[in-house]
DNA sequence: CTTGATAAGTAAGCAATGCTAACTTAAGTT
DNA sequence: AACTTAAGTTAGCATTGCTTACTTATCAAG
């Protein structure tokens, strides 16, 4: 989709030699994941899909679960980057700035529910990736600055950290179970806009007192 | 775990017939999927460790999918009881009952990441088991409940609907972020419990004006 | 008690998967 | 032109999910 040149002689190629096979396997796996869930990929299907034999993934991965971190990094990056892209246009501390954090993030797991679950939690190790985990933590680190330019505080203020995180437990709570299909949509009878606005205002604006210990 | 009387005769039986086959794979299941997490379990692991043939839990079940789905419905139950057995103490109409919801949610999935994560996601078709489904919403309802009794409005009210789901994106969220070791809890200083009952207070307390619509 | 019917187990086997080993082909480098 | 090496291939192994056909126990009825 993106890094313009590059082999792309596949699929159904009359070269012997793929391109960049890494870079069409990873892609592969990104779709498989959303079409058949992230249990239910295989690099057997992926390595078809790709035009090329069962085995020549393992000359680029080591494993399986090590194609699944692929994938995982290149999401994290593209979610960190829709996040400073949803910032971008509002100014610096104002709350449309923490509104836009709140929807992209979302959008994203409602684009991708697939590579969002893979992101978090299910494939094993993922904490000891550093890759995924420094991607995560930069995607964070928006959110904290974020919340303390809209509070008007330092960025590295403790404070800043907590109701960072308030919100992210909130934000994301929301959208595993948007895509889980929990929401009880109807009973609720709130548009998800308003309720996350509503959310963060409430959060930010008036748990000072309670939250310092 | 519980039930006491039963078949028992396993493992190790001389019995040509197991007992209650259908019970011991559910528990073996549910340990599995804690040791090698939601993905990495097999039917035949689960059969070894019953001690019978592979091919007697389809006996029981019609599917992998079937018996991950019996462990689920399972987990619902036990955590309904554990959320209803959390507030009982508590006098009706107290934030005490709120906050004794949180954690006692937030404990079960750090109890049994691997069933949490089942219950949510991670498997297909969740959605379309009305028995998964009924009991996920009567355990939202004691949320539901607890909120409106605290805000002192009707059970039906929309208000209600709304806080506790508010309540629950948090909590939801914070429950995956911990299990999936994202909590990034150094930099945050902030211990759980004053954590959990400031955002309660602040969700309950002072959004009312901006959720409605 | 024998007799059936049925529930609950087993054994054997199929296709698919993850992964490895040994080989082949292409593409530089010197 | 010869070597090295990256990047493919085929063949095969062990394991898995699941099915089919068979075996064994249990229970109800005569």
């Amino acid at each position: 989709m993106d890094d313009a040149e590059a082999g792309s002689k596949a699929p159904g190629r009359e070269t012997y030699h793929h391109g960049d096979l890494r870079r069409d396997l990873i892609a592969s796996v990104r779709q498989l994941v959303e079409t058949h869930g992230p249990d239910g990929f295989s690099v057997a299907e992926a390595s078809r899909a790709a035009g090329v034999s069962t085995a020549a993934p393992y000359k680029h991965f080591k494993d399986k679960t090590a194609i699944l971190h692929a994938v995982v990094e290149d999401a994290m990056q593209r979610m960190a980057d829709a996040m400073a892209d949803a910032v971008a246009p509002h100014p610096v501390g104002s709350i449309e700035r923490i509104d836009a954090l709140g929807r992209s993030y979302i959008d994203f797991a409602r684009a991708q529910p697939g590579v969002f679950r893979l992101m978090f939690g299910l494939t094993r190790g993922h904490e000891n990736d550093e890759v995924i985990m420094e991607r995560g933590r930069s995607a964070f680190r928006i959110v904290v600055d974020c919340v303390a330019d809209y509070l008007g505080i330092d960025r590295d203020a403790n404070l800043a950290w907590q109701r960072a995180y308030m919100l992210w437990c909130f934000v994301h709570g929301h959208s595993f179970l948007v895509i889980d299909d929990k929401t009880t949509k109807q009973e609720l009878d709130i548009d998800e806009i308003t309720l996350l606005s509503a959310v963060s205002q409430g959060i930010l604006g008036t748990v000072s007192k309670a939250a310092d210990s």
